[in-house]
DNA sequence: CGATAGGTTGAGTCGCATCAACCGGGGTGG
DNA sequence: CCACCCCGGTTGATGCGACTCAACCTATCG
């Protein structure tokens, strides 16, 4: 299997066989999680970018009382903290949801690697925005869409971020989520989350077992969630 | 009335008095918009960072059925789009909530400006670093609290970020937003809106009046909200 | 083989949406 | 100049979506 980092920059960008090599090398330091395991952005020195070569995880924050909400889920290739290599940290704590493995990264090697291609810079930006823009389409789910349609689009966006990776097969893909955590990822209660998901198994649009998904009717799937793909990847339309 | 932009810049950056004057002179080119117009990114050339001078306006997104969420508040130094000046434009549209005066600054400018100071170019990533902090904890928001937590939230937000840029008089700010609006950045409905300002008002926590509001028991508002303000400002602690 | 995590189901309640009516004030046109 | 209109705010009634609580079930694992 491809280096799933590799394989999401260069969605967006051109990557040089020199590149290639280079960060293949700089992706061999890992470090291996369990899952349910908390890790922290900056526990192997501030200066690492951390980022989930396979598994995957959530970037959540809770409430003083306890109330959790899951930010963002961390697939293969993707860097726990977008900013991370430029900026201090965000205000997130991590966990996994499966076992992971996570390349680190010092951040001066990414940068000098970058400062030599600004094809690279440019792909490195582009997931920071791709980030921004996955934020922003769960501000309108979290904000407009019903429990159902929340989780018909939470399946249509994973689906296809996995895609990218080359993580589907067919119309399947690996769901490796709780009800708990998928209540906590979409703003609702676990009894809800289960609810929503026998209405959508009910209505022939999906198939969840064995921690995998089957889109059974993408478009209904998509009707109902009012998913527009544009908001990922937009280069390479 | 000093730049707002810069002095948003100066908040976690050193701008020399050179480059005080450039930014000046670069945010004289303005355009001036009225209550309630739309607008887009990319109308006078995709190669313009807009940034708002005076007056409010939203940044929001549309469900094909018409529910609307706005996605972000634009104060007085903010950038319209977070990453407007390296990538193409965010997927929101764009609307004034009072009269506005937009900066138009070309791309290339504000990138030479910055390609000659990494105090400059740290202070916009800085910002767009703030943007994405806004953004996770309005998901927090939208996900966790209830309708008058979400009130109380905004409120303490609204009033942090609006001192930053010396728009604060007292523990008054402007809130020049109606409680339409105010439901459509809440996730709740118009009504919902309404009926949490009264109790805020009831519980002696705020007045609101006039566009105008004032913060009568911080302490307890912040309380109700759970706001923590470290995802604000967190360089000029 | 007991313990436990995850999933499923029903009953009762609550928060918020929706619908609908009404009010006050500022702006507009006759 | 005044009547009207419309926007924004306010209020009540009703219904729905989702929460909570609690029980129970199943598969997995030490």
């Amino acid at each position: 299997m491809t280096n799933p980092f590799i394989r999401k920059l260069e969605n967006v960008c051109q990557i040089s066989d020199e590149q290639r090599r280079e960060l293949d090398r700089l992706t061999r330091v890992v470090r291996h999680l369990g899952p349910r395991d908390e890790f922290v952005e900056g526990d192997d020195g501030p200066h690492v970018v951390n980022i989930v070569l396979s598994g995957w995880a959530i970037r959540y924050r809770d409430l003083p009382d306890g109330r959790r909400q899951v930010i963002a889920i961390l697939l293969p290739g993707d860097m726990c903290d977008p900013f991370g290599f430029l900026l201090r940290p965000v205000k997130c704590s991590f966990r996994s949801l499966t076992k992971i493995t996570l390349a680190q990264i010092p951040v001066h090697k990414l940068r000098e690697l970058a400062d030599g291609s600004p094809g690279l810079t440019d792909g490195l930006w582009w997931q920071s925005h791709e980030a921004g823009e996955i934020q922003r389409e769960k501000i309108l789910s979290l904000g407009r869409r019903l429990a159902i349609e929340r989780l018909a689009h939470f399946f249509c966006e994973l689906f296809w971020r996995s895609e990218v990776t080359g993580h589907t097969e067919g119309s399947s893909c690996d769901m490796p989520i709780t009800q708990e955590n998928l209540g906590h990822v979409l703003g609702i209660s676990t009894v809800q989350a289960n609810r929503s998901l026998q209405e959508l198994r009910e209505r022939g649009l999906i198939r969840l077992a064995d921690k995998r998904l089957t889109v059974i009717d993408s478009s209904m799937l998509a009707k109902l969630a009012m998913f527009d793909p544009t908001y990922l990847r937009r280069r390479a339309a």
